[in-house]
DNA sequence: CTGAAAGCGCTAACAC
DNA sequence: GTGTTAGCGCTTTCAG
């Protein structure tokens, strides 16, 4: 690899006229220039990112934190994010969190690695102690679909989805409506689930129907429990005709339990869910659309102009809308 | 943001001896160490991984270039990437590439841009051009799911896997089993559906059935192509039992096309689709498994190798495997 | 054992 | 316009 210097001196010239060469300073003259970039074709010499952001003081790279796999969603974000970085010449450094312990460790040391122009925190709501990390690192971040009180952030409102959800099976004539969802506590301090029920059971409220504590079934997040949360739901006395689960995951959970006790979907049983993954669109499942591609592209553009010194909402919510395909109809 | 100086100043030690205590070198008293750690401890310092990078010579990122969101399959390599790479001190960039032009801009830089300690080629063999690069800058690279005469590379054997599926149906009982998969011309040279047909026709062959031109059909990439030509399937004379589909993606567009025309899968006809993706388990597919997750792993396990100096296989095979799900079954 | 100093590749301030 | 030089934060001789 070619240093600054080999071209210098094979050019005849200061590295700092190579240095304006290369940064297209207007202080050089077209000859000299030409020299300089015919030697730096020559020998195929590319500055270092590594001495360029020391000297310059400044990181080239975008953290990216995020539960990358474990929910499918944030997939979708992911390419909204890359989308907006590719244009830019910074780096996307992507951190898969799958565990408690992982996400600790990665917020811990990333914040001080001193190469990161600025973090994006995926599904993530950080903790007061990420906060205190970023705020001594002088890191800016933003928050995509989550909240926090002192990093901007895009979030949306899943009691209002849960409650369009639960509104869409009402208007279609149901009654008896189920709820799949994960038990309340989530190692990572997700409130997704639970907010979504609480709309689910204003959308009750609102209509007159007193929700039914029997109909809400809790468990772990997942497809196999959602099944087994269906299950129950089968066996209560005067059972729901509709559904509304509180992601795509456990919806198809759902779906398939019901199919293998011979019932069909939306005849027997109509199924709603939240997210709206690719997934959803291949089962022709009716869910809750929230804006995912856009949610990376949205909250990537804010960093940047946050790393740009702008001045940027503190929160900014997404639209939700039901998305209808073929999992729900009108109660037989 | 504290540097090494602040603290060999505030401990009264010379930069050199923080370097020591940093790097657990053994030269160094208890005494001074226990200060040093105190006030590292004290300013919360951390090393500058740019500086160490610079000073070191060496990199610090492995480049992940990769058509990250186009085929689902690629995301779950790129897991089981993230999970080697996470236990090292490498960061992982990611580079999505969607289109060809973006690909060779990616490839162009990247190459070249000085921090890169090596780089994983995601399904995308690398062209003559691309090659060229990586030599010139020195940069040791991967190809995962690929080929390549000069690059180290993890592959499997598509002709196999078509002929297995093929196989599959085959000792079912079939016997006009039709194949959809893609056109021939891929934009970024993949030839993995060219392979799978290949061997479709190859276990026909063994089995003493001509292959029948009308039961192949090929079209683009995608859900709706492939339903469309699960369409003209259901028109030729004497209707296949079965069909092979070139991916898992493809696989589910034709179901959806059969239930569309009233015909229940296995039952009218059983479909069998390749790669595994996660949609696949949901949605009971039979297909055939190759190892994504664990492609991942080798593939960064592997780069890590050559980093290191040593020497790795310059082509290794992967298995692949028929997993039986419920969208197979004897012909009626 | 430990401090001082050189150097990694680059930029920018300062002379000429 | 252009060469020179002083850092950016760190590691690593080289003395002592």
């Amino acid at each position: 690899m070619a240093t600054i210097h080999d071209v210098a001196r094979r050019a005849g010239v200061g590295v700092g006229t190579v240095s304006r060469v290369i940064n297209d300073s207007p202080l050089v003259s077209d000859a000299t220039r030409a020299k300089v970039e015919a030697v730096i074709e020559e020998l195929n010499f590319r500055p270092s990112t590594l001495g360029r952001a020391l000297s310059l003081g400044k990181a080239t790279t975008l953290g990216i934190v995020a539960p990358f796999l474990t929910h499918p969603s944030v997939v979708e974000r992911l390419r909204g994010i890359s989308s907006v970085i590719q244009g830019s010449d910074l780096d996307m450094v992507l951190y898969d969190i799958e565990t408690v312990a992982q996400r600790d460790e990665v917020m811990g040391t990333l914040a001080r690695r001193g190469h990161t122009a600025g973090m994006l925190l995926v599904s993530l709501p950080p903790t007061d102690a990420d906060l205190a990390l970023l705020q001594r690192g002088g890191i800016p971040a933003v928050v995509i679909d989550g909240r926090s009180d002192d990093v901007p952030h895009l979030y949306i409102d899943n009691v209002t989805g849960g409650r369009i959800a639960t509104q869409h099976l009402l208007d279609l004539g149901h009654r008896r409506i189920g709820f799949v969802g994960d038990l309340y506590a989530s190692d990572f301090g997700f409130t997704s689930s639970v907010d979504r029920s609480a709309g689910y059971r204003k959308a009750l409220s609102d209509a007159g129907i007193d929700p039914d504590p029997d109909l809400i079934r809790l468990g772990p997040h997942g497809k196999e429990s959602a099944a087994q949360l269906a299950r129950e739901l089968l066996e209560v006395d005067d059972r729901p005709t509709a559904v509304v689960a509180a992601s795509d995951l456990q919806a198809l959970g759902v779906i398939e339990e019901l199919r293998s006790h011979g019932l069909s979907v939306p005849e027997d049983m109509s199924v709603v869910g939240f997210d709206d993954i690719e997934v959803a669109n291949y089962l022709n499942l009716t869910t809750v659309h929230q804006p995912l591609y856009e949610s990376g592209q949205l909250g990537a553009q804010r960093l940047m102009s946050l790393i740009a010194g702008e001045e940027i909402p503190k929160s900014e919510e997404l639209e939700l809308t039901v998305v209808v395909r073929s999992s729900t109809a009108p109660p037989a």
